[in-house]
DNA sequence: TAGATTGTTAATCGATTAACAATC
DNA sequence: TAGATTGTTAATCGATTAACAATC
């Protein structure tokens, strides 16, 4: 076991990681050096050894990473070789698209349940689901074995929404609300706020000269040359 | 005019200080000081005034900060006083839920163009807007003086479509697409990835005890007592 | 053995924050 | 004037990265 604890900046790189191996591995590419693989990702080389070295994963000098065994261990480490049943709070426009978004079983993130207050959308079905009332939150959740809660309700019922998914037990939450969630401990919240992303556009957007820092943004070229690339 | 410039950091927490402003200008606060700001948004109150400096935003000492000259201040920085019209790229289930989600255009984003290449949604209308043929996408962009474009077609077809927008004038571009984007200099592009949030709270699910730093996790009380609090 | 590449130390960088002089 | 709070310096912290000994 390593000394060295997960830093939330390399558990943000690891999906980066496992999507650019996942396609050296399609392309039958078998072992990969970390300046190759940095590259590829638009991260520095040593960084990414040290984010592998804090996951306990390991190279050979000389040689390189295996690419099935990186696959392998970052999968196991982002809990991607599993499913995590997921319910959807809110049956709106957002709710039904993720409930009909075929992304989310292919991830492993399976839709569930769907849930709402509103009595007119409250027994209809939407992506072969009915859609439950939030009183039945518990007993769902509790039933189809769920870990994951996505609220896509308006930002008023959030924090409420959130007390009921936490009570029922969920520990994730991914929270497209616009609005701040007050969780207690032990419940990790991700926040997806779609107002805030267009804000920041338009902060850069009206400095003309963006010289921005992308999240992630990054190339990949099994072939040929490899290019990582960020607009600055 | 300010020597600092600003961090990509303070760009992200601008959107979370505008929000809290509003809510306590709508309670009357006439004037806040970093203390209670910062408590309020969870943030160092050192942090804030920091960033209020740098974008040349003064407060009066030993008296604090004028709300309304806030909300006016940030608002004009993030752009939010003008509207930004938008296209989407991709008519699928999302880009649909997109084109009618009211909080586009309350946030001063509005849909003004929607584009598919399927043959059996080009000509269709959603949301009250007719499918255009990406084809169409330099005449239409033109035509509404659009400036940001979201993208959620499949994947593989983003960076062609990203390539299509940049030719066409786009600098602004939300990208929901799980791919990254190649984009030139001057173009700044988010990315929104589902997936990508799914797997971080799968990592921190499956490590049991989240000891997770959010991204922005706030709560306001402009009455009574504030409390700032995130999971850890 | 010679070349390549890891794993990690030590230097660097940037962002956060404590602390406090300036000043309302 | 006394109390409050800004604006900013200097210290701290954490993350990134250059560099290199270890070793395949």
């Amino acid at each position: 076991m390593s000394e060295t604890p997960v830093s939330d900046a390399t558990v943000g790189r690891l999906p980066v990681y496992l999507r650019s191996l996942v396609d050296l591995a399609k392309a039958d590419v078998s072992s990969v050096s970390s300046a190759r693989l940095s590259a590829a990702v638009g991260v520095n080389s040593a960084t990414l050894r040290r984010d592998l070295a804090s996951l306990d994963i390991t190279g050979t000098r000389g040689v390189g990473y295996d690419v099935k065994y990186l696959v392998a261990a970052i999968s196991r480490a982002l809990g991607v070789n599993q499913e995590w049943p997921v319910a959807v709070i809110g049956a709106g426009n957002l709710g039904r698209a993720l409930a009909n978004y075929t992304g989310m079983s292919e991830r492993g993130f399976p839709v569930r349940a769907l849930f709402d207050v509103d009595a007119t959308k409250v027994g209809s079905t939407v992506a072969d689901l009915p859609v439950h009332h939030v009183d039945e939150l518990p007993s769902v959740i509790e039933a189809h074995g769920i870990s994951v809660a996505v609220i896509v309700t308006p930002p008023e019922a959030g924090q409420a929404v959130a007390d009921a998914v936490v009570a029922a037990g969920i520990t994730s939450i991914l929270n497209f609300t616009g609005t701040g969630l007050d969780v207690p401990d032990g419940v990790v919240v991700r926040q997806v706020d779609l107002a805030t992303e267009l804000q920041i556009l338009s902060f850069y957007q009206q400095r003309g000269t963006a010289q921005h820092r992308l999240g992630f943004e990054y190339f990949v070229d099994v072939d040929g040359p490899v290019l990582a690339h960020s607009s600055t």
